[in-house]
RNA sequence: GGCCACGUGGCGGAAUGGUUACGCAGCGGAUUGCAAAUCCGUCUAUCCCAGUUCGAUUCUGGGCGUGGCCUCCA
């Protein structure tokens, strides 16, 4: 099955074609952690996630191997920033922050990469990199600061296509005075006694935001590697400035050959921020809705496209995986359909790929295709109580139940319903079944 | 201001130079003590203007609208 994926480099979708077959390599730009996860950074999560299981499905093993590494950024200003408000030592807000970032994300059905490197355990190797890149005029220190030589990259400007000259026409920044150039971006920075800083040539400081995933890529999957993945955001300045520093520091022609960016999502209509009260956590998500119905909702839409996030949707997806769950039920995990394979191999077609999967009538391509697709098939789970069943009475609502199911037993109808009333009431619903009768909190 | 992406039915969302996608909701029916679930059936669409074409939702140009980036936000 041919893969095709859009390329941002070259703005068109292109035969994805691995540098060495036997080993594709994949990196993706992972959280910076000082804050609780929100539902945009689930995005690339998710998506690069699908890419991750379709590469290994379409490369298997053991004649194939697919590495994926997914970075932690741990040192960064709005790190030391949140450290400084909370009164609380940097290490407490990272560790505390990546654990929950784990847990949050282990409840979205992803594969955990292969590789998560840490900014930090990788100072040495950017430090060399800084220094090959001084060596070879690519960079310069000034005032303790180690900044990229843009100019001297003429290429640069490329990944995100734009000419440095559109880009000072709408600069709305001063530029630093130790800067040859307006373009020039930092690689290593000074820092004080009470910031995290390490020993350099250049005087005790800290890493530029870019040069970590150059020195981590190369690290865990060499000089050239075939796919980078990350928010649309991140095409300027981050990744485009990632590509001047590896290949400027490694002299190839391209850092990786495939560039993939997500778009963003908006919440019920709006841009999502903090001032407009709509910003959304993966935890606070998690507290309405199980994990897979994130998920579906995520992939519902193609991951290029911009879209929002409503509680319209949650619910629609929700739906979805009920009946896909119950179609499955007892099966065992099938083939995977071809069909949704298709969909998947041209760029990520998602929307498309569920389609099709409603049309899928056997129970264990079925299964097979929804367990490719990172669901977990777990009805049980599906309908667990959510985090929000914490806030009404379950005692109440259990004894309420049972005396509706007397009254029913007794035909008591008028009764039976008044109950079922009072329960509704309350914001939750209930169902019978051959089963018996179950209940969850309204969404 | 510069650059980029997008604009399909009530909603989500594919595809396509000519023929009903699909899902959710709605509506009708079966079933159910009532509901829920399930099953069967069913209505509604391609932002505006011009051009190319026998024919455009699809290609080209313009307009309007939405979103993104323009130094650290996925």
């Amino acid at each position: 099955m041919a893969l095709t994926l859009y390329n941002t480099l070259t703005r068109s979708k292109e035969l994805f074609e691995p540098l060495d077959p036997a080993h594709i390599r994949m990196y993706v730009c992972g959280p910076t952690v000082y804050d609780y996860a929100h539902i945009g950074n689930a995005r690339p999560i998710i998506v690069f996630d699908v890419l991750y299981r379709l590469l290994k499905h379409l490369y298997p093993a053991p004649a194939h191997k697919v590495t994926y590494v997914r970075n932690i950024t741990d040192v960064d200003d709005k790190i030391n920033a949140r450290a400084a408000e909370e009164g609380v030592s940097i290490e407490e807000v990272t560790s505390r922050t990546i654990k929950q970032f784990h847990e949050d994300i282990s409840a979205l059905g992803v594969l955990e990469p292969d590789v998560e490197p840490r900014a930090t355990d990788h100072v040495d190797a950017m430090i060399s990199m800084i220094e090959k890149l001084i060596a070879k005029g690519h960079a310069y220190a000034a005032e303790g600061h180690v900044l990229f030589d843009v100019p001297s990259m003429p290429e640069y400007g490329k990944l995100s296509n734009r000419s440095t000259d559109d880009m000072l026409a709408g600069a709305r920044v001063e530029i630093a005075p130790y800067k040859r150039d307006a373009m020039d971006f930092v690689l290593w920075k000074p820092s004080s006694d009470d910031l995290p800083g390490w020993d350099s040539p250049w005087g005790r400081g800290r890493p530029g935001w870019h040069i970590e995933c150059s020195a981590m890529s190369e690290a865990y999957l060499g000089e050239e590697f075939d796919i980078h993945g990350g928010g649309v955001d991140l095409v300027f300045p981050h990744h485009e400035n990632e590509v001047a520093q590896s290949r400027c520091c490694f002299g190839t022609k391209t850092m990786a050959r495939y560039w993939m960016h997500n778009g963003h999502l908006q919440v019920e209509g709006e841009t999502m921020s903090k001032s407009r009260g709509n910003f959304l956590t993966i935890n606070d998500q998690l507290r309405d809705w199980p994990g897979e119905v994130l998920r579906l909702t995520m992939l519902k839409t193609h991951y290029r496209q911009p879209f929002d996030w409503t509680v319209k949707g949650l619910r629609e997806s929700q739906k979805n995986l009920e009946k896909w769950y119950d179609q499955v039920k007892g099966a065992k995990v099938g083939q995977v359909d071809e069909d949704v394979i298709a969909a998947l191999s041209d760029d990520l077609n998602t929307s498309l790929a569920f389609s099709k999967l409603h049309q899928i009538k056997d129970a264990e391509t079925m299964a097979g295709t929804l367990s490719l697709l990172g669901f977990s098939l777990d009805i049980k789970a599906l309908n667990s109580k959510t985090k929000a069943t914490g806030e009404v009475d379950e005692g109440l609502i259990v004894e309420l139940i049972s005396q509706r199911l007397a009254a029913r037993a007794e035909k008591n109808w008028a009764e039976a319903d008044r109950l079922r009333d009072e329960i509704v009431n309350m914001g939750v619903v209930i169902q019978d079944s051959p089963e018996g009768t179950s209940w969850e909190v309204k969404r």
